[in-house]
DNA sequence: GTGAAAGCGCTAACAA
DNA sequence: TTGTTAGCGCTTTCAC
């Protein structure tokens, strides 16, 4: 049987109570008490049971975290980061992976609100409608979405955007097109918008290829549309889906970045290893899970100020080796 | 305040105790009465509350994980695994990041063994002597490591290392180098041990390149060693440092497959992005966590067979392009 | 088959 | 500053 509270107070001679207050009201006991009963509850190897603590206070000592798909190699830093911030606070983490499935994140929400303290809606996919709902349940924090009144952390998709065309302006590119995302997909809609505020400030022409699934297949997909477009330079919505489609361009012999300039977003590892390199936007998703830690751990300690904080995080264009000014067009060969 | 078990005896009609049961041990409460309570307790959105219950049972209903770093390509998709099938059977996953320092291991161990109800340890870092301390502490299931004693799911090395060499031996190489990983890495010695032993068997003469850290970058260190030898064809750790290695050989000048052929460890995403594609043992990554899951349920449920089953799960050798008959070796330019 | 009662380990009033 | 008491929500004897 593991050491209780009452073993250690009868070890050191106080009531249990007192033990209590020493872990966790320290202030509030004497302080030669408060050192005999640390060194006893240190000596008898005591660790408070969890469970017993929450039935009392309501306080789990975890946090939920609900995401599309860990094989998604944009979550895994952002779990990582989230991990750890949390852990500083002593606050455990309880993951859950919703596989891309928008129809089970409300019941999944639903049924983590009641174990844990908190919870963190990483790109939830759900409608605003369920979304609305399922912050209402408890303290949420919502990490690259938004919702009227739910604290959220996000990208600075505006800026970035910003960054990507003024770099491409920069180079002489004209003509820019976008692969786009999900059509659901909140990011997918700030990107989209950025781009055109920042190609009608830079004068350069923006075309949407359409969407593509946010992935490696997705770029060989939108090749097609690269390729008939008149683009010099093409944005795509993820790293993911810039390298599909390099690996695309390459197979029928474009060269990048002489004939097509690529430009992704997120900065995934791979986007370092394909040859050439990825240029992309690099999200700081350490800073993004640290922010939502942080908000989430303010609501916990007591409400939050409204209107609900958004968290703004922005983005560093890294420049790479598929980027460079125009070059003639590739002829569509089939 | 939520609705507790109280509320819903009260509205059905019966005693706590009834609601209690109907809801955990159904076949002890008349059939009417179970439907009924069921009915109400489903109408109230009545969720038992896990902290009340684990005080009493001493069951949490949440699985330890603990990884050396998620950031790892590897381990996503073994949480993905583990998170599915610990849900299907109701219980919760607790994860933790240990950052690859094996010093904090043990103490997330101990910590963790207190609110959960079993631990899977993957890849655990820590010394022998650490990891049997861990796991007498509680029900321990270690994945991609064995220990005296301890469930395990491990990769099968020996027969994947034996496909590996009898498709170079098969494709003419006679020479092969082994780019190693870690030194204190379990898999790397199987790995090597698995080499060894199928290059007797094949008749082809195995070099060992040295130990390299298993990322991207290890690959790059990778490259002296591989050029300085006389291997027409290099196995790697994994799949990063094969990738790496590819990267480092481009840059060289150095033509994949044909002056020297890579074959990576894995199958990682990466490895099908990268060109020419990569050469690779895929890894049952899906199957490893759901036995690993199995075990602990297994052990939870009380007890498990002596000796400690030990799960081997097999390996696919995918040939995609960086393999080939060996050609020319590459002059060492520089 | 069902209810009453006890108690898991802890914290938070309330007294002293 | 410290101890006493009650009770969080649930399961589990023990009666009936």
């Amino acid at each position: 049987m593991a050491v209780t509270i009452t073993d250690v107070a009868r070890a050191a001679g106080v009531s249990p109570s007192t033990v209590s207050r020493a872990l966790t009201v320290p202030e509030k006991v004497g302080a030669s008490t408060r050192e005999r009963v640390l060194r006893v509850a240190e000596h008898l190897g005591y660790q408070p049971n969890r469970a017993a603590r929450a039935l009392i206070t309501g306080r789990t000592g975890s946090l939920g975290l609900l995401l599309p798909d860990l094989a998604n190699p944009f979550f895994p830093r952002l779990v990582r980061a989230i991990q750890h911030h949390a852990h500083r606070a002593d606050q455990r983490v309880l993951m859950m992976d919703t596989d891309e499935d928008p129809a089970v994140e409300p019941a999944l929400v639903r049924s983590l609100t009641e174990q844990v303290d908190g919870l963190i809606l990483c790109s939830p996919r759900m409608r605003p409608h369920d979304l609305r709902e399922a912050a209402a349940l408890g303290p949420t924090v919502l990490v690259n979405r938004t919702a009227p009144d739910v604290p959220a952390v996000v990208f600075d998709d505006l800026g970035g955007m910003r960054q990507i065309v003024e770099h491409l302006a920069g180079l002489g590119h004209a003509r820019i097109g976008f692969a786009g995302g999900p059509r659901l997909s909140w990011s997918n809609g700030q990107r989209l918008r950025g781009l055109r505020e920042a190609s009608a400030e830079f004068g350069v022409q923006l075309t949407e290829l359409g969407h593509f699934p946010p992935s490696f297949d997705g770029g060989h997909v939108a090749v097609e549309a690269v390729l008939l477009s008149e683009a010099t330079a093409v944005v795509t919505f993820n790293d993911l889906v810039a390298v599909g489609l390099c690996h695309a361009l390459a197979e029928r012999r474009v060269r990048i970045p002489d004939e097509i300039s690529v430009v992704g977003i997120d900065d995934i590892d791979v986007a370092g290893m394909v040859q050439p390199a990825l240029t992309t936007l690099a999200l700081r998703i350490e800073s993004a899970g640290r922010a939502a830690v942080e908000l989430a751990l303010e609501l916990l300690a007591g409400g939050v100020a409204r209107p609900a904080p958004q968290v703004r995080i922005p983005g560093d264009l890294v420049v790479r080796g598929t980027t460079a000014p125009p070059g003639p067009r590739p002829t569509p060969s089939e």
